[in-house]
RNA sequence: GCGAAAGUAGCUCAGUUGGUAGAGCACGACCUUGCCAAGGUCGGGGUCGCGGGUUCGAGUCCCGUCUUUCGCUCCA
C-alpha cells in the first residue's frame, strides 16, 4: 500500500479538474464523485476506446443503451431482490453480523429437531405399529412445538414483509436467540440492508410502485436479448455491449473512485452455443487482458485472479486485477454465466428466449460469457499508472501524467512564445485548424516553461509553440510530453503527427 | 456499522492561557522577460466543515453532526 502516492494522486485529480467530491459545498456525499473538466474528457476517451475495441472492431458485437429503470420483475428473476435484501443484526459482543431471517430459521430448525427426536423416540417404542402422522397430530409435546413454530412464522414473515424491524428484533429477544460466537444476547437493532436503491415510479402516492435503480447493467442486455437478436439478425455467437451507470448502496464505500455508490460499467454479454462457453470464456479472457495492456502500461501491473467460489449464476469466473496504489484490486470481471439469466427471465416472463441455430438445426437458450469492466476503476488505474514525479537534469521536479495519448483530455496545446508581435494571431490560426479534429488547448499567459509544466500535469502529449520564425516560414516547434524533446516542423504536418499517436501502443 | 486520526483561502499550512483571521504558492489585470514553473506593481478570495452549548467574547473549550483517511467488518 503506497498511501502517500495514493493521496498525491487524489490531490492531483482534484487540483487539475479530474475528480471532485460530489456536492462538496454542502460537505460532500460519501462515496459519490463528480468528474471535472479534464476528468470528463478522460472518461469519455476511455469509453470511446473500449467501444471501438468491442463494437467497432467486432462485426458480431453491437451496442445497446438500456434504461436505468426496469420492471421490478427483472430483479426478481436475476436473484437480486433475494440476494440484496437482507435484514441484518449485529451482536455487540462478538461484533459478528447475522441475517435476522437466518437466525430465526436456525431457531425454527432447532425446534424441528426436537420434534423429530420425539418422533424418532416414539417410533422406536412402538415399532411396526407406529403411525407417524397420527403421532404428530396427537402428541402434546409435538403439538406444543409445532404451535411454537407456527407462532414464530406467523409473526416473523409479516413483520419482515411490512418492514417492522423492531418487531423482528423483539422476536429474536423473546426467543432468547444467542450469538453462536459470543453466546450473548446483546443485539443491535435490526436494519434492513438493501444494496439496491429504490424509488417510486408514478407521481401520486396511491398509484406509485416501488422500483429499483439497476445494481448492474447486465440485465438490460438480457431483457433485450431477443429484440437485438431479431432486429439485428444476429447469429450466434454474438455480443451486445453497453456502457452505463449502476447503483449500489454499499455498506462501506471507500478508496476514492474505486468503490462508489453510483458507478459506471462497460460490459458485453456474448451469447454462445451451450457447451462452447468455456472456449469463449478463454477467448475473452485473452482479448480483455490484451485490451488493458494495449494502453501501454507495464504488463506486470495486470494479473488474473480466478474465482474458486462461484456466484450462483456462473460456472467459471476470473477477475483482471490491476496493481493500484492500494494493491492489486479487481478492474474487470469475466464470467461464464451459463443460461442462468435468460432461463430465469424466460421462466418469469413466460417468453421464450431461445435461438434457433440453423447450423445444428436446434433451438436452445444461449449460454453467456460476460466481460464487465468498471469504467471508474479503469479511470483510476490509468491515472495511477500515468502519474509520475520526475526529477530533471537541472535538479528541478515536474509532475507529469503520462497518459496514453488516445486517452489524454487534450491532444495538443497551442502556445505563442510571447503574447505580442503577431504570435498569438498565428497561434490562433493553428488552433482554429486543429480544433475540428482534436481537443486543443490555447494559452498565452505566463512563461513558456510554466505553460509546458501545466500541460504535463494534465497529460497533454504535445505542446506546439509558435515563435518568430513561424511567421516567416510556417514552421513551429512541437514538444513531446514524455521526452520533453522539441522538433521544428512545418505547420501542415501537425495533424498527421498527432494522429499517428492516437492508436494503441503509441 | 465499530475503533482511531483529521477538517482554517483553490492548494500546503501557521494561528500564543479564549480577545476583530495570516503566510507561501495558486488565481485575475497590467508591465517586463522570452524555450522548460515560481521577475515587478496592483487586486480578488475565508461567517475557520456544519449545528448547538459555555462565555462579556470561541478558529481555540464542551456536545452533536457531516465529510475524509487508516484498521476491522461487508462486497451477489
Amino acid at each position: 500500500m503506497n498511501e502517500d502516492l495514493f493521496k498525491k494522486i487524489i490531490a492531483h485529480a482534484k487540483e487539475y479538474g479530474f475528480v471532485f467530491q460530489s456536492s462538496e459545498i454542502y460537505d460532500g456525499m460519501s462515496a459519490v464523485y463528480d468528474y471535472g473538466q479534464n476528468g470528463s474528457e478522460l472518461k469519455n476517451n476511455i469509453k470511446a476506446y473500449w467501444w471501438k475495441a468491442m463494437v467497432q472492431m467486432h462485426e458480431n458485437i453491437v451496442g445497446l443503451d438500456s434504461a436505468i429503470f426496469m420492471h421490478p420483475s427483472v430483479w426478481k428473476a436475476s436473484g437480486h431482490v433475494d440476494a440484496f435484501n437482507d435484514p441484518l443484526i449485529d451482536n455487540k459482543d462478538s461484533k459478528k453480523r447475522y441475517r435476522a431471517d437466518v437466525l430465526i430459521e436456525d431457531h425454527i430448525a432447532k425446534i424441528e429437531g426436537k420434534i423429530n427426536k420425539e418422533v424418532a423416540k416414539a417410533a422406536k417404542r412402538f415399532g411396526e405399529a407406529f403411525d407417524e402422522a397420527q403421532f404428530r397430530e396427537t402428541n402434546p409435546r409435538v403439538l406444543a412445538n409445532q404451535k411454537k413454530i407456527q407462532d414464530i412464522n406467523d409473526r416473523f414473515w409479516p413483520a419482515l414483509q411490512e418492514e417492522r424491524l423492531d418487531d423482528v428484533k423483539a422476536l429474536i429477544e423473546e426467543l432468547g436467540i444467542a450469538c453462536p460466537v459470543s453466546g450473548t444476547k446483546n443485539w443491535t437493532d435490526v436494519r434492513q440492508f438493501n444494496l439496491m436503491f429504490d424509488t417510486r415510479l408514478g407521481s401520486t402516492s396511491d398509484s406509485s410502485s416501488k422500483i429499483y435503480l439497476r445494481p448492474e447493467t447486465a440485465q438490460g442486455i438480457f431483457v433485450n436479448y431477443l429484440n437485438v437478436q431479431k432486429t439485428g439478425r444476429m447469429k450466434i455467437p454474438f455480443g451486445i455491449a453497453q456502457i452505463g451507470k449502476a447503483f449500489r448502496n454499499e455498506i462501506v464505500a471507500r478508496q476514492f473512485i474505486f468503490r462508489m455508490r453510483e458507478f459506471e460499467q462497460m460490459e458485453m454479454q456474448f451469447f454462445v452455443r451451450p457447451g462452447e462457453e468455456k472456449k469463449w470464456y478463454e477467448y475473452w479472457k485473452n482479448e480483455r487482458i490484451k485490451w488493458h495492456q494495449s494502453l501501454g502500461f507495464p504488463e506486470s501491473r495486470y494479473r488474473f485472479h480466478d474465482h474458486e467460489k462461484l456466484a450462483h449464476y456462473a460456472n467459471a469466473a476470473t477477475d483482471i486485477e490491476f496493481d493500484f496504489p492500494m494493491g492489486f484490486k479487481e478492474l474487470e470481471g469475466i464470467h461464464s454465466r451459463t443460461d442462468f439469466d435468460l432461463t430465469a427471465h424466460s421462466e418469469l416472463s413466460g417468453k421464450k428466449l431461445q435461438y434457433f441455430d440453423p447450423e445444428i438445426n436446434e433451438s436452445y437458450v444461449p449460454y453467456v460469457v460476460e466481460t464487465s469492466v468498471g469504467l471508474d476503476r479503469t479511470f483510476l488505474s490509468v491515472l495511477s499508472a500515468s502519474y509520475i514525479e520526475e526529477k530533471l537534469e537541472d535538479g528541478s521536479e515536474r509532475v507529469v501524467l503520462k497518459l496514453p495519448p488516445v486517452l489524454a483530455p487534450y491532444k495538443a496545446a497551442i502556445l505563442p512564445l510571447i503574447k505580442k508581435d503577431g504570435l498569438p494571431e498565428k497561434a490562433r490560426e493553428i488552433m482554429d485548424k486543429l480544433k475540428f479534429d482534436y481537443m486543443c488547448y490555447y494559452e498565452e499567459k505566463d512563461a513558456i516553461g510554466k505553460r509546458y509544466r501545466r500541460q504535463d500535469a494534465i497529460g497533454t502529449p504535445y505542446c506546439i509553440t509558435v515563435d518568430h520564425q513561424s511567421l516567416e516560414d510556417n514552421t513551429v516547434t512541437i514538444r513531446e510530453r514524455d521526452s520533453m524533446k522539441q522538433e521544428r516542423i512545418p505547420i501542415e504536418q501537425l495533424s498527421g503527427i498527432i494522429a499517428g499517436r492516437l492508436r494503441p501502443n503509441n
